[in-house]
RNA sequence: GCCUAGGUGGCGGAAUUGGUAGACGCGCUGGAUUCAAAAUCCAGUUUCUUCGGAAGUGCGGGUUCGAUUCCCGCCCUAGGUACCA
């Protein structure tokens, strides 16, 4: 009987899914184990075969988790809100809705396809009701919430209101906005309720605040960093500007410090947590406050810069301070004479995007302010400069400058001739800074002498003394804003009441998502929620109503703005755990038996922004009791990319070379001539051969004779065509028309595009094909490149034809064959044979012993070694997550007991176990074969057997001076001496010897022998 | 610049605590089977070689009886990140 894939993966996938095969149950006897994929976003392009890398990595190792008695929990979604339906939507008029279902459909039958063991009854879409309603209500959570620092979690608001209500401000550590101001508990209760609101929302984890975005007006729309290039939206090249917007906010600094030290509590790459913790950036120094001279004597408040730094122990070696040009002090300081340089200074970097003036770092800029600061312990003055290597994004937008040990204040002082003091005992600044931090303090009164370490400690104590500073630690990650001015998102359970957002009870989410006519913004720049007619939200019905009936009593404007896409992403992961709960985002006893993600499996893109917020999420939610652990994924595996081997064809593209004076005026017939030619191909050895890709080639030369005669046949007008040179231009050509020896198939080229029906293309032998004549003999090879895989590159390979092809169970194993999982390695469709004949040998062997019914009785000692050692290594694999290993651990097992005929049922049986999460089909099948009733899927793992692999005799190599020579079958037990002794008679020793006494000889029993000398 | 990962045949890769470098597969070569093809099976396949051997894991050193593996310096590739005070 042959080996039918298609119709065994069809059986046996119907059978899961009728019998529920893999539906996690949320009570259990087993120890529980959760493996999850990162939500995949479905998109309009299908899956390609890099896509189901990681989700056949995670579904073998649920599998085998399953094996090993645990009740798995393993299921997939889909993040479906998202930018590419609505910009299609924006281009078709299609609801994005009705356009996501589909690509979730093509999704869904893709997946199906590969026989993934999900439990699809808790599929879960983020663009759902039934889904966002959850996220609307975590929403105002965070908004009803407020960072206690003494506590140092997230609590309630009512908390904070009864601390206010008691002591004011006094009693009160929070994290909030900056500049808060204080106030009594008399005067909190004094406070008219609007005012009160007013000061909450600068507590709330969530709040209102005006951001800078990049603002398209001729998209209508904000872009993200990487939409813009040199200052230009990437579609269509309009310009783009700064501009200020009231935004939501969430206050992700507030968890900083427990977003760095969860790091140490988790399994995840090393690499990412590294970029988690420098994206945190965590620095720790001190602030110190500057005086501005002059401003002490007037009647205002004196004006102070406040510096942050992490060398508060150099304060004596400032000799200026820089402010970023946005800084608000510039303004105010500024005497009358710099004015017209530092304005000028000003409107020049403003110009600069920001991409710009990070691309340029040679350049040094700035401007004298004419103003000065005083020094806090020398009183001297020091002059107060603005520049654009100062960030106002970054602490406080204002640096004291040490030239001397700052690399930067260094070359900002050479360039403008400001001075450079020398605090450093023994160090000659001469030439650059010093930043090593070995160096000892001098020249700087009471820190002189002092190490860093020490000097640092004075100096905060110093600075504190004289209340001029203080010890601080500094982040660089900035509250991340929650906003956008796009259709498809989650709606905000927000409406405004005089001015001031007001949360929708919980009771009534969800809010549902309006319809619109257009999905663009609206003509006033309103968010395209500003075209919706029923929109408002009355508080007597507590219900959606028509924009009409808006009174600014009863009935409010909603919010315009929807949520990011990291909204829905940030706590899906409970979700699965109670997917179909319509009360609660997850009840408790589910989340107290799932706990958290066990296996988490995805790509390293998502690093710094979901892998963070998503932690972010967690720790609140944990705060509030609503979760029972504050991370989410104990483990995380990054799955490589799988890139794809694009193939080129090389047009011939004939160029005016060096025209003679004479020629000069034939330029119009040349260009007529090459009009008139037909599109022509070489093959690529045959570039390689004689021409170059890269360099024009000579036509004149003899080796074009061919093509040259075929072009004669163009040359109306007589010209001289040795003038003209050849490129050779490589395009993709789509990888489904060249075969694995890389030869092309030209018809279907030539039938792709209507521009290729004519081609003409050069073979392998230098013959010239025409349209309609055919390869014969003949061959055109292509030339092949590892690229990302992308349609644009029409390098994509679709894993459903190589299901049809080769079977679902081919490529998987093909997929984890092609090397370690974290790795990225280039997909080649010709290597799926090898698996494949994998699969039909396993199958031969299973037909050969008795029919498929497999033979009772005692296997032999061989055969029990080979099972044990598969046993042993694909255990050892699996919980390595190394899968390529064991795929080749399956191939040697199979060979061997294809060369022992093995047909003895005690050990063709457990071998399906190990394979089974690799090659789940086949293996159901030849288990049913073997005559079991149940599905494999929770048959126990074989348990490994030590006694079989021992050995009584090894081959031990022997080795002269650590180079193997020979080979010697020794048995296990002898002594060393009496190794060494039989070694030394051994023939082929005294012939590598050649009568040379060795120094020395090593015997390591069971392992080697080196003999030296 | 900094951080991280990596560099092994024609290709993907293996070598788990330092102990037989190149497992397994692709490709290629030859053979068997076949009218022929597909499929299958068998043999070979790092390089050089005077056929005895010798060299060899990015480069240069070091430790060791022995290094793909450990240490030092350098080169290259990929990913991340950046005037971060």
């Amino acid at each position: 009987m042959e080996y039918n894939f298609n119709e065994i993966e069809a059986k046996w996938q119907k059978y899961w899914a009728d019998n529920q095969t893999f539906k996690a149950e949320n009570t259990s006897e087993k120890p529980k184990f959760y493996v999850l994929d990162m939500f995949p976003y479905p998109s309009g392009a299908g899956l390609h075969v890099g896509h189901p890398l990681g989700y056949i990595a995670s579904d073998i190792f649920a599998r085998y988790k399953r094996h090993k008695g645990f009740n798995v929990l393993h299921p997939q979604g889909y993040d479906s809100f998202g930018l590419p339906a609505e910009q299609y939507a924006i281009q078709t008029g299609q609801h994005p809705a009705v356009t996501t279902e589909t690509n979730i459909n093509t999704y869904r039958k893709q997946l199906d396809k590969i026989g993934f063991s999900f439990d699809w009854s808790r599929e879960i879409r983020t663009s759902t009701p039934e889904y966002y309603k959850h996220t609307q209500w975590i929403f105002t959570e965070l908004f009803n919430a407020w960072y206690n620092k003494e506590a140092d979690k997230a609590e309630k608001i009512e908390t904070l209101v009864a601390l206010f209500e008691a002591n004011g401000t006094a009693k009160v550590n929070a994290v909030c906005d900056e500049e808060v101001e204080q106030f009594t508990a008399l005067e909190w209760n004094a406070f008219s309720s609007k005012e009160q609101e007013q000061v909450l929302a600068q507590y709330r984890l969530t709040y209102l605040s005006e951001t800078e975005v990049n603002w398209c007006a001729a998209l209508g729309t904000v872009l993200a960093n990487d939409e813009i290039i040199n200052g230009l939206s990437e579609r269509g090249g309009h310009p783009v500007e700064r501009k200020k917007m009231m935004q939501w906010s969430m206050r992700i600094a507030a968890y900083a410090q427990r977003l760095l030290d969860g790091l140490n509590t988790i399994d995840w790459p090393q690499p990412l947590k590294d970029s988690q913790t420098n994206w945190i950036g965590r620095s720790q120094g001190a602030s110190v406050t500057f005086n501005v001279a002059g401003s002490l004597s007037g009647d205002e408040k004196p004006k102070t810069i406040e510096v942050f730094t992490t060398r508060p122990d150099t304060i004596f070696g400032v000799t200026f301070m820089t402010l970023a040009p946005e800084h608000e002090l510039v303004s105010q300081i500024v005497t009358d004479e710099q004015k017209e340089t530092v304005e000028a200074y000003i409107t020049a970097t403003a110009k600069r995007s920001e991409r710009d003036r990070m691309a340029d770092v040679k350049t040094i800029s700035g401007a004298f302010t004419g103003a000065y600061a005083v020094h806090p312990f020398t009183g001297e003055n020091i002059p107060i400069w603005i520049g654009d290597y100062v960030l106002a994004s970054y602490g406080t937008g204002a640096v004291m400058a040490v030239p001397c040990g700052d690399q930067r204040d260094y070359d900002f002082a050479k360039h403008f001739n400001i001075e450079i003091k020398n605090i450093f005992e023994g160090i000659d600044v001469s030439e650059k800074a010093c930043e090593d931090k070995t160096a000892k303090i001098a020249n700087s009164d009471f820190l002189s002498g002092l190490n860093v370490k020490k000097a640092t400690k004075l100096a905060i104590y110093e600075l504190e003394k004289a209340g001029v500073g203080q010890g601080k630690i500094n982040y660089r990650l900035r509250d991340a804003v929650f906003s956008r001015q796009r259709y498809w998102g989650e709606p905000f359970p927000v409406y405004y009441k005089d001015g001031m957002p007001q949360m929708i009870d919980a009771a009534h989410l969800p809010i549902l998502l309006p319809e619109v006519e257009k999905y663009l913004p609206t003509e006033d720049g309103q968010p395209p929620l500003g075209n919706a007619e029923v929109w408002a939200w009355d508080t007597e019905t507590s219900t959606v109503v028509s924009n009409d009936k808006i009174d600014d009593k009863t009935v409010f404007p909603l919010e315009l703005n929807t949520m990011p896409g990291w909204a829905g992403s940030s706590w899906y992961f409970n979700r699965y755990m109670d997917a179909n709960n319509p009360n609660e985002f997850a009840s408790k006893d589910a989340l107290d038996y799932w706990k958290e993600v066990d296996l988490y499996l995805g790509g390293s893109e998502h690093a710094t922004g979901h892998l963070l917020y998503a932690r972010f999420w967690q720790k609140f939610l944990f705060d509030l009791n609503y979760v029972p652990v504050d991370e989410f994924a104990k483990k995380l595996i990054n799955q490589g990319m799988i890139t794809g081997t694009s193939a080129f064809v090389y047009r011939v593209k004939p160029h005016a070379g060096l025209f003679s004076k004479e020629l000069e005026g034939d330029k119009e017939k040349y260009d007529l001539f090459y009009d008139r030619l037909p599109q022509v191909f070489h093959s690529r050895q045959l570039i390689d051969k004689y021409y170059s890709v890269e360099k024009k080639s000579d036509f004149s030369n003899d080796k074009f004779s061919e093509i040259k005669k075929f072009y004669q046949t163009y040359n109306e007008d007589n010209l001289d065509l040795n003038c003209i040179s050849l490129e050779f231009q490589p395009i993709h050509t789509d990888v489904s028309f060249v075969d694995t020896q890389n030869e092309l198939d030209i018809e279907a080229f030539r039938n792709w595009r209507e521009e290729y029906k004519k081609a003409i293309f050069i073979s392998e032998s230098g013959k010239v094909l025409s349209p309609g004549e055919d390869l014969g003999e003949e061959k055109y090879i292509v030339g092949r490149e590892v690229e990302k895989m992308s349609k644009s590159k029409y390098n994509v390979v679709n894993p459903d034809s190589i299901c049809e092809e080769y079977g679902a169970d081919s490529l998987r194993l093909f997929e984890m064959f092609l090397g370690p999982l974290e790795q990225s390695k280039p997909w080649n469709t010709s290597g799926i044979s090898g698996s494949h004949s994998f699969l039909k040998k396993m199958w031969r062997l299973y037909a050969n012993a008795n029919d498929f019914k497999g033979v009772e009785g005692e296997p032999s000692k061989d055969e029990l070694k080979v099972l044990h050692k598969t046993i042993k290594k694909v255990e050892e694999d699996i919980e390595n997550f190394s899968f390529n290993t064991s795929v080749s651990t399956f191939m040697i097992a199979v060979n061997e007991l294809g060369a022992l005929k093995c047909n003895k049922k005690e050990i063709l049986e457990p071998l399906l176990v190990l394979i089974s999460p690799y090659a789940p089909h086949i293996t159901e099948e030849l288990w049913s074969k073997l005559g079991n009733t149940e599905s494999i899927a929770t048959a126990p793992f074989p348990v490994f057997e030590p006694s079989h692999l021992v050995e009584s005799a090894k081959e031990y190599p022997v080795s002269f001076n650590g180079k193997m020579r020979f080979k010697l079958e020794l048995p296990l037990d002898l002594s060393k001496d009496e190794i060494e002794k039989i070694v030394m008679e051994h023939e082929k020793t005294q012939a590598q010897l050649q009568g040379r006494t060795p120094k020395k000889v090593i015997v390591v029993p069971g392992k080697i022998i080196n003999i030296v000398g």
